[in-house]
DNA sequence: ACCTAGAATGAATGATCATTCATTCTCACG
DNA sequence: CGTGAGAATGAATGATCATTCATTCTAGGT
């Protein structure tokens, strides 16, 4: 006798590809909720609502699916940015830091969730080098492109004594420091606040673009 | 019969504080090493030398000692700051913003090992409550310290169009996102050039006090 | 020198969890 | 329609780990 409640779930058939990425996002959502270190496969895999097994199936192991997951949140973040520094929307250069910014402390990148996955990462970069070496050349892309566009700022406005370099490396830390503090502080700071800050910091450098 | 190698550990009994510290120091250098999620008990007591049960004698549960142990950290590099912030020291502002920058990105503080443990607590804060009501009362009690000093700088420079405590959260969270930077990517910036980054902040913000 | 409170030990226990794989089920293709 | 390639399942397995506690040892008090 069937339980009346009991909806039968059908099973499901997907490509690969898709399967991986409904798995990655049950992963950054487990991560958010119970952190690195108490999210289990079983946790993974209900919140995916699919069987154990599947991990095994699309990924070998949970380090696998846990370097992916931090692969792919890290290209959502770096690529996103790099595309604003690059600048196929805005041509004119303060619109295109207003937009990095925006893009920054906006609503994407700093949701609760993304930010808690993102600082779980950074954690174990210390004692695990896959993830150290994933997350650096992001940044190590994402910094050369900020430093180009803060080259173009400073050619442009004329400003002196600016190391353009040191600049970026300023910049992304205070990004980095605020995005901290937005998930451990929360009360302390609200995005609009985040934003102004940036601002603020942009504007001391770059007087007249700001 | 003895093996010849083996140098007989002779048991010693030590008071309480005592062996609370070395296991929290123990921890420290395992979560470093190992990281948050993979260091065990046993990693932990055979780093202090200790046997296995001596960590639930003083501490009862692992959550206990690690919750210690992130309590520890924290009041450490809190405590130092305000220390310097309150200035018992300098009674020169100047001085002051200086030593604190120094303490900030010196020795004591952005050794690797301490830098890895914080960063491991701030990737579980979103998953744990207690580490968060941690790390976020320190963070308060430095921050109300900053806006006061940079109040005091505010006044005796002049300084118009500046809110204290903005400049502050931002501020913090440079030297946070620098000390991220330092973790993640140390090929990329060394100590110095940190110290510098952190000076121009102020030397923009307060251009008559550095 | 002896005694004992309580500090320290570590083998044993039970719980949790990643991983496996025999079996079931789907659906694209003939 | 049938069929088989391979996607999906989940009970079972074995490994790891926190915690327990009966026992051993130490050192300060007498």
């Amino acid at each position: 006798m069937k339980t009346a409640a009991t909806p039968q779930k059908r099973r499901k058939i997907l490509p690969k590809a898709q399967r991986r990425q409904q798995l990655i996002e049950a992963t950054i959502a487990c991560i958010a909720r119970y952190g690195l270190a108490s999210t289990t496969m079983h946790m993974v895999t209900r919140e995916a609502g699919l069987s154990v097994g599947i991990a095994n199936l699309h990924f070998e192991t949970k380090e696998n699916l846990f370097r992916e997951t931090l692969r792919y949140v890290a290209e959502e973040y770096h690529k996103g940015q790099i595309d604003i520094m690059r600048g196929r929307e805005a041509d004119n250069l303060s619109d295109r830091l207003t937009a990095l910014l925006n893009f920054q402390l906006g609503r994407g990148v700093t949701q609760r969730q993304k930010m808690s996955v993102w600082f779980a990462y950074y954690g174990e970069v210390g004692a695990r080098p896959v993830y150290q070496k994933i997350v650096s050349a992001w940044d190590r892309a994402a910094a050369r492109e900020l430093e180009f566009l803060f080259a173009s700022v400073i050619r442009e406005g004329g400003y002196t004594d600016i190391d353009p370099g040191e600049l970026a490396i300023g910049y992304a830390a205070l990004i980095d420091g605020l995005h901290l503090a937005l998930l451990v502080t929360p009360r302390e700071l609200t995005k609009q606040n985040a934003k102004k800050i940036g601002r603020d910091f942009l504007r001391r450098a770059f007087p007249n673009h700001i």
